[in-house]
DNA sequence: TGCAAATATGAACAACTATTCATATAATAT
DNA sequence: ATATTATATGAATAGTTGTTCATATTTGCA
């Protein structure tokens, strides 16, 4: 792992899309309903209104999040009719949750 | 991996920490030196001023940052006459830098 | 064409935060 | 005691960002 300042930069802006909870509330209603113990997991989609009802946020604030999530390759969109169906993009995003999850369980111990 | 407001809340505040230029700094430095192939890593300490010239920012905001990391749970301080060493706090926090560190070289493929 | 449903967008505001500067504290040695 | 080294702290500021509100765009349908 060598690290240079363009690499710290763009880790940064990485790691910065993930940290609000709007957005960590939009990526776990994406990988909820999965099958954790399924060596290949399928994807789920949902679109924004779907996903403005389950998370309790404004559609307005859900798609606004929803750009960030796609711009920083968190999440991919497919079109349909009038709707668009949002889904987790890679396995790193799924990774970063499950480690920082187990990072404030951890925590919870020392409290 | 059951994610519910109080765990999203403490997630959010987890990656919040480290998504930070300079924390990021701190924390490769703190890495660095590591011998990846070695299955049980020893601890690199550092104190205030080396990390410091290390990452070439002010002594006064790398020990702001310090402290933000401490009371987060990224590192830990051991006193030792005037100077305190600073050390990674545990294994999630290496994962974490890991696992956005692919993310973003991954990226690199598809710009 | 007109209407409804789904999503996106832009402006505006409030809240937060990274950094700097000056200063304080603590430990050590002379 | 005084000086020096190492680190911490508090205030102030400038820049960033999450959210809301109003509105625009796009698609499907009667």
């Amino acid at each position: 792992m060598y690290i240079n300042d363009n690499v710290i930069n763009k880790m940064q802006d990485t790691l910065k899309i993930a940290a609000d909870g709007t957005r960590l509330k939009i990526l776990s209603c994406l990988l909820n309903e999965l099958d954790v113990s399924d060596s290949h997991p399928h994807l789920i989609e949902k679109c924004v209104n779907d996903i403005s009802l389950q998370i309790g946020s404004s559609q307005s604030l859900v798609s606004h999040q929803l750009k960030v999530l796609k711009d920083g390759g968190f999440v991919k969109a497919r079109k349909e009719g009038t709707k668009i169906y949002y889904s987790l993009k890679d396995e790193h995003v799924r990774q970063i949750m499950q480690i920082t999850y187990e990072h404030v369980l951890e925590d919870d111990d020392n409290d």
